[in-house]
RNA sequence: GCGGACGUAGCUCAGUUGGCAGAGCACCUGGUUGUGGCCCAGGGGGUCGGGAGUUCAAGACUCCUCGUUCGCCCCA
Protein backbone atom coordinates (compact mmCIF):
# COMPACT_ATOMS: atom_id res chain seq x y z
CA UNK A 1 0.00 0.00 0.00
CA UNK A 2 1.16 3.41 -0.67
CA UNK A 3 1.46 6.29 1.80
CA UNK A 4 -0.12 9.11 2.02
CA UNK A 5 1.53 12.36 1.64
CA UNK A 6 0.93 15.87 3.43
CA UNK A 7 -0.56 18.19 1.24
CA UNK A 8 1.87 20.11 -0.46
CA UNK A 9 2.54 23.50 2.24
CA UNK A 10 1.04 22.01 5.28
CA UNK A 11 3.33 20.78 7.60
CA UNK A 12 3.49 18.31 10.83
CA UNK A 13 4.70 19.96 13.61
CA UNK A 14 6.33 17.16 15.96
CA UNK A 15 7.86 18.44 19.48
CA UNK A 16 10.49 20.48 20.08
CA UNK A 17 9.12 22.38 17.39
CA UNK A 18 5.60 22.11 18.18
CA UNK A 19 6.86 23.78 22.22
CA UNK A 20 7.97 26.49 20.07
CA UNK A 21 4.44 27.10 19.37
CA UNK A 22 3.11 26.66 23.26
CA UNK A 23 5.57 28.71 23.95
CA UNK A 24 4.97 31.74 21.67
CA UNK A 25 1.07 31.24 22.69
CA UNK A 26 1.95 31.55 26.26
CA UNK A 27 3.59 34.85 26.29
CA UNK A 28 1.25 35.74 24.08
CA UNK A 29 -1.59 35.28 26.56
CA UNK A 30 0.01 36.93 29.06
CA UNK A 31 1.58 39.88 27.57
CA UNK A 32 -2.28 40.68 26.09
CA UNK A 33 -3.97 39.75 28.72
CA UNK A 34 -1.98 43.29 30.51
CA UNK A 35 -2.84 45.28 28.01
CA UNK A 36 -6.80 43.79 28.46
CA UNK A 37 -6.74 41.53 25.87
CA UNK A 38 -9.35 38.20 25.94
CA UNK A 39 -9.29 35.53 23.52
CA UNK A 40 -11.79 35.04 20.84
CA UNK A 41 -11.65 32.02 18.66
CA UNK A 42 -13.55 32.11 15.24
CA UNK A 43 -14.20 29.53 12.51
CA UNK A 44 -11.40 28.29 10.23
CA UNK A 45 -14.05 28.98 7.45
CA UNK A 46 -16.07 31.70 6.28
CA UNK A 47 -18.86 32.54 3.40
CA UNK A 48 -16.57 33.53 0.57
CA UNK A 49 -18.26 37.13 0.29
CA UNK A 50 -16.48 38.00 3.89
CA UNK A 51 -12.94 37.77 2.23
CA UNK A 52 -13.79 39.52 -0.95
CA UNK A 53 -15.74 42.28 0.60
CA UNK A 54 -13.16 43.08 3.59
CA UNK A 55 -9.58 42.61 2.10
CA UNK A 56 -10.62 44.11 -1.32
CA UNK A 57 -10.99 41.84 -4.62
CA UNK A 58 -8.17 43.73 -6.18
CA UNK A 59 -6.16 42.27 -3.74
CA UNK A 60 -3.23 39.33 -4.77
CA UNK A 61 -4.54 37.49 -1.94
CA UNK A 62 -8.09 37.70 -2.79
CA UNK A 63 -7.72 37.23 -6.54
CA UNK A 64 -5.25 34.28 -6.80
CA UNK A 65 -4.87 32.63 -2.95
CA UNK A 66 -7.74 31.55 -1.42
CA UNK A 67 -9.04 28.06 -0.70
CA UNK A 68 -12.06 28.69 -1.97
CA UNK A 69 -14.80 25.43 -2.61
CA UNK A 70 -18.44 25.29 -2.74
CA UNK A 71 -20.20 23.16 0.04
CA UNK A 72 -22.22 20.37 -0.98
CA UNK A 73 -25.64 22.97 -1.16
CA UNK A 74 -23.18 25.24 -3.62
CA UNK A 75 -22.54 27.87 -1.25
CA UNK A 76 -19.08 28.91 -1.60
CA UNK A 77 -16.98 29.29 1.56
CA UNK A 78 -13.70 29.80 2.27
CA UNK A 79 -10.44 28.63 4.34
CA UNK A 80 -9.52 32.32 6.11
CA UNK A 81 -6.62 33.23 4.63
CA UNK A 82 -6.15 36.09 7.62
CA UNK A 83 -7.95 36.97 10.55
CA UNK A 84 -9.31 40.25 10.77
CA UNK A 85 -12.16 39.75 9.00
CA UNK A 86 -13.62 36.87 10.23
CA UNK A 87 -13.12 38.61 13.98
CA UNK A 88 -14.72 42.21 12.56
CA UNK A 89 -17.89 39.20 11.60
CA UNK A 90 -18.02 37.50 14.94
CA UNK A 91 -18.09 40.68 16.26
CA UNK A 92 -20.89 42.36 13.94
CA UNK A 93 -23.09 38.89 14.35
CA UNK A 94 -22.61 39.20 18.33
CA UNK A 95 -23.33 43.10 18.10
CA UNK A 96 -20.37 43.78 20.79
CA UNK A 97 -20.32 47.28 20.11
CA UNK A 98 -23.79 47.98 22.33
CA UNK A 99 -21.67 45.81 25.26
CA UNK A 100 -18.68 48.02 25.06
CA UNK A 101 -16.82 51.27 23.88
CA UNK A 102 -13.88 49.46 22.95
CA UNK A 103 -13.12 45.97 22.43
CA UNK A 104 -10.10 44.17 22.31
CA UNK A 105 -9.16 40.45 21.12
CA UNK A 106 -6.56 38.02 20.40
CA UNK A 107 -6.57 35.02 18.48
CA UNK A 108 -3.96 31.98 17.32
CA UNK A 109 -4.74 30.05 14.27
CA UNK A 110 -3.90 28.89 10.98
CA UNK A 111 -4.41 30.57 7.79
CA UNK A 112 -4.57 29.38 4.21
CA UNK A 113 -3.36 30.90 1.03
CA UNK A 114 -2.69 29.14 -2.16
CA UNK A 115 1.17 30.09 -2.81
CA UNK A 116 4.13 28.62 -3.69
CA UNK A 117 5.48 27.27 -0.23
CA UNK A 118 9.19 28.61 0.41
CA UNK A 119 11.23 29.59 3.44
CA UNK A 120 8.68 31.33 5.82
CA UNK A 121 5.81 30.89 3.84
CA UNK A 122 3.35 27.92 4.08
CA UNK A 123 -0.07 27.15 2.58
CA UNK A 124 -1.15 26.18 5.66
CA UNK A 125 0.21 29.00 8.42
CA UNK A 126 -0.38 30.15 11.57
CA UNK A 127 -0.34 33.67 13.15
CA UNK A 128 -1.38 35.53 16.61
CA UNK A 129 -3.75 38.45 15.86
CA UNK A 130 -4.93 41.49 17.88
CA UNK A 131 -7.46 43.81 17.16
CA UNK A 132 -8.76 46.65 19.02
CA UNK A 133 -12.12 47.81 17.76
CA UNK A 134 -14.31 50.81 18.90
CA UNK A 135 -11.51 53.66 19.40
CA UNK A 136 -10.25 56.10 16.81
CA UNK A 137 -7.95 57.61 18.70
CA UNK A 138 -3.83 57.57 18.20
CA UNK A 139 -3.63 56.09 21.59
CA UNK A 140 -5.08 53.03 20.53
CA UNK A 141 -2.94 52.83 17.76
CA UNK A 142 0.40 53.46 19.71
CA UNK A 143 -0.94 50.81 22.71
CA UNK A 144 -1.31 48.03 19.63
CA UNK A 145 2.04 48.52 18.74
CA UNK A 146 3.45 48.85 22.06
CA UNK A 147 1.65 45.37 22.45
CA UNK A 148 3.67 44.49 20.12
CA UNK A 149 6.50 44.65 20.49
CA UNK A 150 6.77 43.70 23.99
CA UNK A 151 5.51 40.78 22.82
CA UNK A 152 8.21 40.27 20.43
CA UNK A 153 10.57 40.86 23.12
CA UNK A 154 8.71 38.99 25.46
CA UNK A 155 9.66 35.80 23.51
CA UNK A 156 13.69 36.81 23.30
CA UNK A 157 13.66 38.71 19.72
CA UNK A 158 16.19 41.08 19.69
CA UNK A 159 17.52 43.04 16.41
CA UNK A 160 14.13 44.10 14.94
CA UNK A 161 13.16 47.00 12.94
CA UNK A 162 9.75 48.75 13.28
CA UNK A 163 8.28 50.48 9.95
CA UNK A 164 5.63 53.12 9.97
CA UNK A 165 3.42 55.06 7.71
CA UNK A 166 0.41 56.91 7.21
CA UNK A 167 -2.35 55.63 4.59
CA UNK A 168 -4.71 58.82 5.14
CA UNK A 169 -8.06 58.06 5.91
CA UNK A 170 -11.20 58.52 3.22
CA UNK A 171 -10.66 62.08 3.31
CA UNK A 172 -6.93 62.41 2.30
CA UNK A 173 -6.06 59.68 0.40
CA UNK A 174 -7.86 59.72 -2.92
CA UNK A 175 -6.05 63.37 -2.93
CA UNK A 176 -2.59 61.61 -2.91
CA UNK A 177 -3.67 58.62 -5.53
CA UNK A 178 -4.86 61.08 -7.72
CA UNK A 179 -1.47 63.02 -7.19
CA UNK A 180 0.20 59.50 -7.64
CA UNK A 181 -1.55 58.63 -10.28
CA UNK A 182 -1.19 62.10 -12.39
CA UNK A 183 2.77 61.94 -11.76
CA UNK A 184 3.41 58.43 -13.07
CA UNK A 185 1.00 59.34 -16.00
CA UNK A 186 3.07 62.45 -16.75
CA UNK A 187 6.34 60.19 -16.46
CA UNK A 188 5.22 57.62 -19.02
CA UNK A 189 3.16 54.62 -17.34
CA UNK A 190 4.78 52.41 -20.46
CA UNK A 191 8.05 51.74 -18.25
CA UNK A 192 5.75 50.28 -15.61
CA UNK A 193 5.16 46.79 -15.52
CA UNK A 194 2.13 44.85 -16.56
CA UNK A 195 1.36 44.18 -12.70
CA UNK A 196 1.58 48.43 -11.97
CA UNK A 197 -0.51 49.31 -14.96
CA UNK A 198 -3.04 47.27 -13.64
CA UNK A 199 -2.69 48.86 -10.43
CA UNK A 200 -2.49 52.38 -11.21
CA UNK A 201 -6.30 52.24 -11.90
CA UNK A 202 -7.08 49.63 -9.18
CA UNK A 203 -4.85 50.61 -6.51
CA UNK A 204 -2.20 53.14 -7.26
CA UNK A 205 -0.52 52.74 -3.68
CA UNK A 206 0.80 49.19 -4.08
CA UNK A 207 3.04 50.56 -7.27
CA UNK A 208 5.03 52.17 -4.21
CA UNK A 209 5.61 48.59 -3.21
CA UNK A 210 6.82 47.19 -6.39
CA UNK A 211 9.98 45.73 -6.36
CA UNK A 212 10.73 46.06 -10.21
CA UNK A 213 13.48 48.37 -11.17
CA UNK A 214 12.14 50.01 -13.71
CA UNK A 215 8.54 50.56 -11.36
CA UNK A 216 11.60 51.77 -8.97
CA UNK A 217 13.01 54.23 -10.45
CA UNK A 218 9.28 55.57 -11.51
CA UNK A 219 8.61 56.26 -7.95
CA UNK A 220 11.65 56.80 -6.87
CA UNK A 221 10.73 61.14 -6.69
CA UNK A 222 7.15 59.95 -6.59
CA UNK A 223 5.13 62.41 -3.96
CA UNK A 224 5.09 61.51 -0.64
CA UNK A 225 2.34 60.65 0.82
CA UNK A 226 2.85 62.24 4.37
CA UNK A 227 2.71 65.09 2.46
CA UNK A 228 -0.92 64.91 1.26
CA UNK A 229 -2.26 63.59 4.70
CA UNK A 230 -5.49 66.18 5.82
CA UNK A 231 -4.34 67.54 8.88
CA UNK A 232 -6.09 65.30 11.33
CA UNK A 233 -4.62 62.61 9.36
CA UNK A 234 -1.04 64.33 10.39
CA UNK A 235 -1.40 65.30 13.66
CA UNK A 236 -3.05 61.73 14.31
CA UNK A 237 0.15 60.56 13.35
CA UNK A 238 2.27 62.62 15.20
CA UNK A 239 0.57 61.37 18.50
CA UNK A 240 1.55 57.74 17.27
CA UNK A 241 4.99 58.86 16.99
CA UNK A 242 5.48 60.92 19.83
CA UNK A 243 4.39 58.30 22.48
CA UNK A 244 6.60 55.69 20.58
CA UNK A 245 9.30 58.00 21.11
CA UNK A 246 8.54 59.04 25.01
CA UNK A 247 8.81 54.53 24.92
CA UNK A 248 12.12 54.93 23.71
CA UNK A 249 10.71 52.08 21.29
CA UNK A 250 12.84 52.52 17.99
CA UNK A 251 11.35 53.02 14.35
CA UNK A 252 11.63 54.43 10.89
CA UNK A 253 9.68 56.17 8.98
CA UNK A 254 8.87 53.81 5.37
CA UNK A 255 7.09 56.13 3.28
CA UNK A 256 6.43 53.49 1.32
CA UNK A 257 4.90 50.64 3.07
CA UNK A 258 1.92 49.57 1.95
CA UNK A 259 -0.37 46.81 2.98
CA UNK A 260 -1.53 43.99 1.18
CA UNK A 261 -5.12 44.42 2.05
CA UNK A 262 -7.48 47.20 1.17
CA UNK A 263 -8.77 47.91 4.24
CA UNK A 264 -6.08 49.69 5.81
CA UNK A 265 -6.30 53.30 6.95
CA UNK A 266 -4.13 55.90 8.33
CA UNK A 267 -1.80 54.13 10.62
CA UNK A 268 0.09 51.05 9.22
CA UNK A 269 3.39 49.48 10.58
CA UNK A 270 5.49 46.07 9.93
CA UNK A 271 7.88 44.46 12.06
CA UNK A 272 10.70 43.22 9.75
CA UNK A 273 13.66 40.65 10.61
CA UNK A 274 17.32 40.52 8.46
CA UNK A 275 18.16 37.17 9.71
CA UNK A 276 15.16 34.92 8.37
CA UNK A 277 15.47 34.85 4.51
CA UNK A 278 13.19 36.98 2.20
CA UNK A 279 10.23 36.52 3.45
CA UNK A 280 11.63 39.30 6.43
CA UNK A 281 7.80 40.65 7.54
CA UNK A 282 7.25 38.82 11.16
CA UNK A 283 4.39 41.11 11.68
CA UNK A 284 1.95 43.94 10.36
CA UNK A 285 -0.89 45.83 10.93
CA UNK A 286 -2.40 49.32 11.09
CA UNK A 287 -5.65 50.94 11.54
CA UNK A 288 -8.67 50.22 9.54
CA UNK A 289 -11.69 52.46 10.06
CA UNK A 290 -13.73 51.31 7.74
CA UNK A 291 -13.88 47.77 7.52
CA UNK A 292 -16.70 47.12 10.34
CA UNK A 293 -18.89 49.16 8.21
CA UNK A 294 -17.59 47.49 4.78
CA UNK A 295 -18.49 44.35 6.10
CA UNK A 296 -22.38 46.14 6.85
CA UNK A 297 -21.48 46.71 10.98
CA UNK A 298 -21.47 50.10 12.54
CA UNK A 299 -19.03 52.47 11.81
CA UNK A 300 -16.36 51.96 14.00
CA UNK A 301 -12.74 52.22 13.85
CA UNK A 302 -10.54 49.56 14.49
CA UNK A 303 -6.64 49.06 14.51
CA UNK A 304 -4.60 45.97 14.92
CA UNK A 305 -2.03 43.17 13.91
CA UNK A 306 -1.19 39.87 12.58
CA UNK A 307 2.15 38.26 13.33
CA UNK A 308 3.60 34.99 11.60
CA UNK A 309 4.08 32.23 14.07
CA UNK A 310 6.26 30.18 11.91
CA UNK A 311 8.28 33.50 11.04
CA UNK A 312 8.77 34.27 14.68
CA UNK A 313 10.05 30.53 15.18
CA UNK A 314 12.56 30.78 12.40
CA UNK A 315 14.40 33.30 14.76
CA UNK A 316 13.52 31.71 18.07
CA UNK A 317 16.34 28.90 17.50
CA UNK A 318 16.86 24.94 18.22
CA UNK A 319 14.95 24.20 21.41
CA UNK A 320 16.01 21.00 23.40
CA UNK A 321 13.31 18.02 24.34
CA UNK A 322 13.41 18.67 28.44
CA UNK A 323 14.52 15.68 30.82
CA UNK A 324 12.88 13.40 32.52
CA UNK A 325 12.58 12.48 36.30
CA UNK A 326 12.33 8.76 36.24
CA UNK A 327 12.93 6.32 34.25
CA UNK A 328 11.60 3.27 35.62
CA UNK A 329 13.00 -0.11 34.37
CA UNK A 330 11.73 -3.39 34.84
CA UNK A 331 13.80 -6.76 35.40
CA UNK A 332 11.32 -9.44 35.97
CA UNK A 333 8.28 -10.32 33.62
CA UNK A 334 6.51 -10.72 37.11
CA UNK A 335 7.65 -7.32 38.14
CA UNK A 336 5.50 -5.35 34.64
CA UNK A 337 2.00 -4.53 36.21
CA UNK A 338 3.37 -3.63 39.57
CA UNK A 339 5.88 -1.34 37.92
CA UNK A 340 2.93 0.39 35.91
CA UNK A 341 1.32 1.30 39.06
CA UNK A 342 4.52 2.70 40.63
CA UNK A 343 5.03 4.82 37.80
CA UNK A 344 1.22 5.76 37.91
CA UNK A 345 1.98 7.07 41.66
CA UNK A 346 4.90 8.99 40.64
CA UNK A 347 3.13 10.75 37.54
CA UNK A 348 0.06 11.93 40.19
CA UNK A 349 2.74 13.21 42.45
CA UNK A 350 3.58 15.65 39.27
CA UNK A 351 6.97 13.55 38.54
CA UNK A 352 7.40 13.18 34.38
CA UNK A 353 8.76 9.62 33.57
CA UNK A 354 8.59 6.23 31.79
CA UNK A 355 8.29 2.80 32.54
CA UNK A 356 9.11 0.06 30.63
CA UNK A 357 6.34 -1.69 29.16
CA UNK A 358 8.58 -5.10 28.53
CA UNK A 359 11.31 -6.38 31.02
CA UNK A 360 13.86 -6.59 27.98
CA UNK A 361 17.62 -6.59 29.42
CA UNK A 362 18.78 -4.41 31.63
CA UNK A 363 21.31 -2.91 29.44
CA UNK A 364 19.18 -1.63 26.94
CA UNK A 365 16.63 -0.34 29.32
CA UNK A 366 19.68 1.68 30.75
CA UNK A 367 20.57 2.80 27.38
CA UNK A 368 16.91 3.96 27.19
CA UNK A 369 17.18 6.18 30.33
CA UNK A 370 19.93 7.66 29.15
CA UNK A 371 18.67 8.65 25.77
CA UNK A 372 15.54 10.09 27.51
CA UNK A 373 17.71 11.89 30.00
CA UNK A 374 16.12 10.99 32.70
CA UNK A 375 17.66 11.94 36.19
CA UNK A 376 17.22 8.64 38.03
CA UNK A 377 16.49 5.46 37.12
CA UNK A 378 14.37 3.06 38.90
CA UNK A 379 14.92 -0.60 39.02
CA UNK A 380 12.26 -2.59 39.76
CA UNK A 381 13.35 -6.62 39.82
CA UNK A 382 12.30 -9.54 41.80
CA UNK A 383 14.32 -8.39 44.84
CA UNK A 384 12.89 -4.98 45.36
CA UNK A 385 8.87 -6.70 44.15
CA UNK A 386 9.37 -9.31 47.40
CA UNK A 387 10.73 -6.29 49.60
CA UNK A 388 8.59 -3.82 48.92
CA UNK A 389 11.19 -1.21 47.69
CA UNK A 390 13.05 0.17 44.37
CA UNK A 391 16.40 0.76 43.57
CA UNK A 392 17.40 4.20 42.74
CA UNK A 393 20.08 5.07 40.55
CA UNK A 394 21.29 8.86 39.86
CA UNK A 395 22.02 8.97 36.30
CA UNK A 396 24.64 11.62 37.09
CA UNK A 397 26.99 10.28 39.36
CA UNK A 398 25.69 6.68 39.50
CA UNK A 399 25.05 6.57 43.09
CA UNK A 400 22.80 4.14 44.17
CA UNK A 401 20.47 3.28 46.95
CA UNK A 402 17.17 1.34 48.00
CA UNK A 403 14.22 3.06 48.86
CA UNK A 404 10.97 1.82 50.16
CA UNK A 405 8.32 2.30 47.98
CA UNK A 406 5.83 4.71 49.97
CA UNK A 407 9.02 6.81 50.19
CA UNK A 408 9.51 7.15 46.52
CA UNK A 409 8.61 10.60 45.35
CA UNK A 410 10.48 12.14 47.72
CA UNK A 411 13.42 10.51 46.81
CA UNK A 412 13.54 11.82 43.22
C1' G B 1 2.04 32.06 -11.55
C1' C B 2 7.86 32.34 -12.98
C1' G B 3 13.25 30.76 -12.37
C1' G B 4 17.39 27.76 -10.11
C1' A B 5 19.06 23.61 -7.08
C1' C B 6 18.07 18.91 -4.97
C1' G B 7 15.31 13.72 -4.13
C1' U B 8 20.03 6.97 -2.63
C1' A B 9 18.87 3.28 4.76
C1' G B 10 15.28 6.55 10.28
C1' C B 11 19.09 11.09 9.68
C1' U B 12 23.48 13.39 7.00
C1' C B 13 25.40 12.05 2.60
C1' A B 14 29.17 9.18 -0.93
C1' G B 15 28.43 6.27 -5.29
C1' U B 16 34.25 7.29 -10.78
C1' U B 17 33.68 6.69 -18.31
C1' G B 18 26.55 3.25 -17.36
C1' G B 19 28.81 -2.89 -14.73
C1' C B 20 27.25 -6.86 -7.38
C1' A B 21 23.66 -0.42 -3.49
C1' G B 22 27.70 1.96 0.36
C1' A B 23 29.71 5.03 4.78
C1' G B 24 29.01 7.76 9.27
C1' C B 25 25.35 8.59 12.86
C1' A B 26 20.90 6.36 14.92
C1' C B 27 18.45 1.65 16.16
C1' C B 28 18.67 -3.74 17.91
C1' U B 29 21.59 -7.95 20.09
C1' G B 30 25.85 -9.58 22.53
C1' G B 31 30.76 -8.82 25.06
C1' U B 32 28.80 -7.96 31.42
C1' U B 33 23.16 -14.21 34.70
C1' G B 34 20.70 -7.07 37.63
C1' U B 35 23.68 -1.53 35.83
C1' G B 36 23.67 3.71 30.99
C1' G B 37 27.37 7.01 28.59
C1' C B 38 33.30 5.15 26.22
C1' C B 39 35.06 0.81 23.66
C1' C B 40 34.66 -3.90 20.80
C1' A B 41 31.86 -7.65 17.86
C1' G B 42 27.57 -8.75 15.27
C1' G B 43 22.60 -7.61 13.25
C1' G B 44 18.14 -5.54 11.11
C1' G B 45 16.81 -2.15 7.85
C1' G B 46 16.52 0.26 0.49
C1' U B 47 10.14 -0.24 -4.74
C1' C B 48 17.86 4.49 -5.29
C1' G B 49 10.65 9.67 -4.96
C1' G B 50 7.16 7.60 -9.08
C1' G B 51 6.40 6.42 -14.42
C1' A B 52 8.13 5.88 -19.33
C1' G B 53 12.40 5.74 -22.75
C1' U B 54 17.71 4.62 -24.50
C1' U B 55 20.92 0.19 -23.48
C1' C B 56 23.22 -6.50 -23.20
C1' A B 57 23.14 -3.62 -18.60
C1' A B 58 20.43 2.63 -15.53
C1' G B 59 21.05 5.00 -8.77
C1' A B 60 23.81 7.40 -12.91
C1' C B 61 21.73 9.21 -19.50
C1' U B 62 16.69 11.43 -21.87
C1' C B 63 11.54 12.82 -21.16
C1' C B 64 7.31 13.23 -18.01
C1' U B 65 5.52 13.47 -13.08
C1' C B 66 5.42 14.10 -7.69
C1' G B 67 7.96 16.20 -3.69
C1' U B 68 11.59 19.30 -1.11
C1' U B 69 14.32 23.69 -1.10
C1' C B 70 16.17 28.79 -2.35
C1' G B 71 14.77 33.03 -4.93
C1' C B 72 10.93 36.08 -7.89
C1' C B 73 6.02 37.47 -6.95
C1' C B 74 2.95 38.08 -2.75
C1' C B 75 2.39 38.41 2.38
C1' A B 76 2.58 37.74 8.50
Amino acid sequence: MAAIQRIKGFADLFAPDSDAFSFMEGVGREVFAAYGYTELRTPIMEHTELFSRGIGTETDVVQKEMYTFPDRKGRSLTLRPEATAGVMRAYIEAARHSQEQVSKFFTYGPMFRYERPQKGRMRQFHQINCECIGASEPLADAEVILMLMRFLTGIGLTGLSLELNSLGCRECRPVYNKALIEYLTALDPEKLCEDCRRRLTANPLRVLDCKVPGCKEMTKDAPVIAEYNCPACQEHFLVVLRILQEAELPHVLNPRLVRGLDYYTRTTFEVVSSTIGAQASVAGGGRYDGLVAQLGGPDLPGVGFACGMERLSLMLGERALPGLDFYLAVLDESALESAMNIAQELRVQGKRGEVSFSARSLKSQMRQASRLKAKYCLLLGGDELAAGTVTVKDMENGSQTTVKREALAESL
